[in-house]
DNA sequence: TTGTATGCGTTATCAG
DNA sequence: CTGATAACGCATACAA
């Protein structure tokens, strides 16, 4: 049995479909008198009536939904982010459809095509890149998109972010607070905002507190994996660098370096701290538990659907770059530096391991 | 600049919108000459058309969309379950909408008619619940379903999940093999078929070797988080029950048993081995890591999304109840049974704290 | 306040 | 093989 149409509910109510229709729009059911309104209302319900959004949005122009370009589903980072823009934009009348993207451009062109095709009016999307030729152009085509998660390096296009290098300071400040002055950096993607403002952030804290920014003690992971954080910390520690706390730019990055101090027969936090970035589900399940700087991404989301939002309202408003400030969650994974003996090998102090020259810091 | 309709392209090729159509239209190309098909899709291309979708499913009264009804995707086991969906999905000219429910009824309603109003072909359902006259009713509709990870009790709609009882079936063997003859199992909800087939499984597996399916070793769950699962081992414990190893319905619970033995001062696995369902991301990582019954997500959804599509081609098929094979990972949260020592409080036998009856077991 | 007429972009059914 | 025409279900400018 075919679903009741407009048709049949104006027949239904023995009034024109026009009627119908203007009876059962909200916006311009005061165009109706009331007593027909309410027949037209009576017959649809009984009918069963529901309106046909694909007529609907062929006549109107307008698909009511957004897309939610994101890298990859299975990513924890994502689903909260997803949640919190699903539920901005589901009372404002819209509805999402997802993309996974990978991380991968081709396959993030093709999927963001497909998005338009599907009509979506505006664009969420957590996978730029700090230099983005793609977005920028559909952001000049006047297509509305606002980020999350990561932005632009040009800033051109509106952003919903952590304040990332505000959340390395406060990871700094709480190692310094506990006494550690040589911190390491385990550090992200450079192409990627997030790995690129947290180092940053990173350095810049270090110095406030008067420590020097010594470039042995950062190193860069050309992924946010937990095998790249152990190799880059591993190859730290077998350098011989004197370090006695590590800031993760991401948990995953942590739990490397979780890797790589048992492997080396080190002990967290004893020998080394370690704080990670993001707070993922089960980091306080961890052992140890994780302390590490906390990103509401479901804010994240949320603030972005409501950007955008405010871009359907005012299509030529000015980029606004949103920081949404993170906060730290201290766990067991951090503790006081070891007061350092003299001499000897202290176990809160790294030396290289046999075979491999300890090399000096430069002065 | 308004995007590019068939009506440009067929202007631009100069031939009739009815033949652009056709040109472009894979199925029907073969109706038109070679030449003009050429001439045709040559304009499109260069004048970038792109099908509008809306358009023609409003002709064609089909969607090339199909509804993903989750409980919740920041569940970690959705993910996983989703991509695989949508990467058999999509290969096939379908697209995915998501919508969350919470495992709140009432939301369903809401949630799945908005999918039908939105002309979805099918329905791919993960909160299916042993008794769901919805689901039953849609069914009865003639709504294309398929249910994945849960079933109905009644096992009258298609559904993929994972061969549940033979997964506590695996754990149960594991830890006789280990020598456990006291082994409990923290249930999960009675009215999910997920909860209640694990739970028979194990009851079954149990009596198969040998062993009395004692109640005082089953407690049950309402829902698989942490603290229910805590509570409930906890409670277990604390009535004294002889009990050297568990099987937990679900990784969640599993934890929640690590929390009620290091509330109490007792080790996993050298006083109680654990065992868990599903192999949640990062259950490598707990310590002791989680030995569990691995259930492939992916491949639930990627077969629950081939059932929908041959249900697309043969829609009277009956329903089929697929079950895929789980597997068991062994990790360090189970170990060898201690040999009990004849007398005293040997480490490995649990006894009720002061102030607790130690209750024994039926006869 | 209600009815009339038209079109959104596409496909399908006719003729020719 | 191609062109003309209608129709999918709805919303709206216009007329009454």
């Amino acid at each position: 049995m075919r679903p009741p149409t407009l048709r049949d509910v104006a027949a239904a109510a023995s009034v024109h479909i026009a009627t119908a229709s203007r009876a059962l729009n909200p916006a311009t059911r005061s165009l109706v008198s009331t007593s027909t309104s309410e027949r037209v209302v009576r017959a649809a319900r009984s009918l069963g009536y529901r309106p046909n959004p694909i007529a609907r949005s062929l006549k109107t122009a307008r698909s009511d939904s957004v897309g939610l370009v994101i890298p990859d589903l299975t990513n924890p980072l994502v689903p909260p982010m997803v949640r919190g823009a699903e539920d901005v934009l589901s009372p404002a009348g819209y509805n999402a459809w997802l993309v996974n993207t990978d991380d991968d451009p081709a396959r993030e062109r093709t999927q963001i095509h497909s998005l338009r095709s599907r009509q979506v009016e505006g664009l969420i999307v957590a996978t730029a890149r700090l230099d983005h030729p793609l977005l920028e152009a559909l952001h000049e085509e006047g297509v509305p998109i606002v980020l999350a998660n990561r932005q632009l390096g040009t800033g051109h296009i509106p952003s919903v972010t952590a304040d990332n290098a505000a959340g390395s300071a406060m990871a700094v400040r709480h190692l310094v607070d506990l006494g550690h002055t040589r911190i390491a950096h385990v550090a992200g993607p450079q192409d990627l905002s997030t790995g690129l403002l947290r180092q940053r952030g990173f350095l810049h804290a270090v110095q406030d507190h008067g420590l020097p920014a010594d470039p042995d003690l950062v190193v860069t992971c050309s992924a946010w994996t937990e095998e790249a954080g152990a190799h880059a910390f591993g190859a730290l520690l077998d350098r011989g660098v004197e370090v006695s706390a590590v800031v993760a730019a991401h948990d995953r990055l942590a739990l490397g370096c979780y890797d790589a101090l048992l492997s080396r027969g080190l002990s967290c936090p004893d020998d080394v701290s370690v704080v990670g970035f993001n707070d993922m589900p089960l980091m306080d399940k961890m052992r140890p538990s994780l302390t590490t700087v906390r990103v509401e991404h479901y804010q994240v989301g949320a603030e972005a659907a409501r950007l955008l939002l405010d871009t359907f309202r005012e299509p030529r408003r000015p980029a606004r770059a949103v920081l949404l400030p993170p906060t730290l969650t201290v766990r067991a994974s951090t503790g006081p530096a070891r007061s350092r003996r003299p001499s000897g090998m202290s176990r809160g102090r790294i030396v290289a391991p046999a075979g491999v020259q300890a090399r000096s810091a430069m002065p």
